[in-house]
RNA sequence: GACGAAGUAGCACAAUGGUAGUGCACAAGAUUGUGGAUCUUGUGGUUGCGGGUUCGAGCCCCGUCUUCGUCCCCA
């Protein structure tokens, strides 16, 4: 049997055309990320594993990649009676990059008391793939330390949504809620807190299984239909309410409960501040969204679009993860783009113009001229700024023209010993078949002008 | 992890249980310093893998692997 020439499962290999794509996208982020005064970090692909367990909930403990021991600790774990999952692995693959920067920043007390932080880089899951769905994926985080203020969660929403913005993709709404909200809108309900993370899955569902689906989910999980048709009363947002008014309508809801009040302030304010951002007409209030990550503590956002079933990126306040790695707390609040997911979004929307990659020119020669010559006519162009690719051999002509339009340049040059003897290029535009004996400079001028 | 569909040439797809084809792509050629069009010719397949039924299997049956959907969950 022939070995498999695929990528592993959920993994790709990205081809020129493809990668530049990306990196389009990735310079846009990075840009508008930078405006924000957001500076670049890069953590390790591995991380201890002690680092990664009990952040995620139990799922994401599942989806971790894990490492298993080298040589002769390896060989030892596995003579042991009884030997566990646990005792086999001591390193893993990072499963996002929220928790990376939680220990970087514990590990690094000399950073700004405010340090506003991007990073760009893949990610690990052991998931199952499925559309816009990789067992490595990249995601683009900011995340600002060392504030309580809202206006950390404003920053945040406000750069993502002006990268959307800026990559031509408005079909967007950041949702928005709160996980003291959720806490108390389930002990509202009756719900026992101990039911807490289940309740959140099947709620976080109601919009794409509606009411009847998640009251069945709920009384599956062993939740009572008159309480989970008492939350669900409670999250349900009345038909033409406004963002206002559904957050009036929480208030008067829960007037009793003093957290919830806090919390729906926060929101409040929060909102007022992304009217003056860029996130403003692409937010909305959703009681309903819960997002499965355990770490966050206040606000908490998510990306949606008519144009993608899932989440395009996702964030919000984490207050205690800092604290795990570190004797005290540091709040933090960040904001990711689902990078893959937003490509396939704008792909699909025909958001990418022309973007080029390969040579500019490729030089055709003969055999009657030095090689020497041809690669000082290339550098030549080089020096100019040019991307030159030399053909290699010397086939007839039309063969090496026939290559250079197969590969995607819009000009030739053919250097022949005539040519050589003058110090020129016979300079072709493959569109309109035009062709101009040139010197190397102006060659060069010719092309980049084009 | 659950369910469904599909695996045939590099790619896209055909083939009432009876000799595996078509298009694109690729290669060569139509007076050797000029590509795209057309034409001619040609290369290319143990039909995903392993069993079974049959005189005979790409086709039917079982298993297995892979891929793609949907669910679950997520970015």
């Amino acid at each position: 049997m022939a070995i498999s020439t695929k990528p592993p499962s959920g993994m790709r290999d990205f081809l020129p055309a493809e990668l530049a794509r990306r990196r389009y996208v990735i310079e846009t982020i990075q840009q508008t990320y930078e405006k924000y005064g957001f500076v670049p970090v890069e953590t390790p692909s591995i991380e201890n594993l002690s680092t990664l367990l009990g952040k995620y909930g139990d799922e994401g403990d599942q989806l971790l990649f894990r490492i298993l021991h080298r040589r002769d600790k390896l060989a030892r774990a596995l003579e042991t009676p009884e030997v566990g999952e646990k005792d086999l692995a001591d390193l893993g693959l990072r499963y996002d990059l929220t928790v990376p920067l939680a220990r970087l920043i514990a590990n690094n007390p000399e950073l700004p008391k405010f340090f506003k932080r991007y990073q760009i880089q893949p990610v690990w899951r052991a998931d199952r793939p499925g559309r816009g769905r990789f067992r490595e994926f990249w995601q683009c985080d900011v995340d600002i330390t060392g504030s309580k203020s809202l206006i950390a969660e404003a920053e945040v929403c406000s750069a993502v949504s002006e990268v959307l913005l800026n990559l031509g993709f408005s079909n967007f709404e950041i949702h928005l809620n709160h996980r003291q909200l959720l806490k108390c809108l389930i002990k509202a309900a009756g719900i026992a807190l101990e039911n807490e993370a289940l309740t959140l899955v099947a709620v976080d569902k109601l919009d794409k299984i509606g009411i009847e689906g998640v009251e069945k989910e709920l009384e599956q999980r062993g939740i009572s239909a008159a309480q989970s048709r008492a939350l669900l009363e409670l999250i349900q947002r009345p038909c033409g309410l406004d963002e206002a008014g559904e957050l009036q309508r929480l208030k008067q809801a829960l007037s009793d409960n003093s957290e919830a009040i806090t919390a729906i302030a926060q929101l409040e304010t929060l909102t007022s501040l992304l009217d003056s951002s860029k996130a403003a007409g692409h937010y909305c209030i959703d009681a309903s969204l819960a997002r499965g990550l355990g770490y966050y503590t206040g606000p908490i956002f998510e990306i949606r679009s008519s144009d993608f079933s899932g989440s395009l990126g996702g964030g919000g306040r984490y207050d205690g993860l800092i604290g795990m790695f570190k004797g005290s707390e540091i709040p933090a609040v960040g904001f990711s783009i689902g990078f893959e997911r937003l490509l396939l979004v704008l792909e699909e929307k025909g958001l990418f113009g022309q973007i080029s990659c390969g040579p500019d020119i490729v030089i055709c020669h003969f055999d009657d001229v030095a090689d020497s010559a041809v690669i000082e006519a290339a550098n030549s162009l080089r020096q100019h700024g040019v991307k030159v690719e030399i053909y290699p051999e010397t086939p007839k002509l039309g063969k090496q023209i026939a290559y250079a339009e197969s590969i995607g340049a819009t000009w030739v040059a053919i250097m022949g010993a005539s040519e050589a003897a003058e110090k020129v290029l016979s300079l072709k535009h493959l569109v309109s078949g035009e062709q101009h004996k040139l010197n190397y400079t102006d060659t060069a001028a010719r092309i980049l002008n084009n």
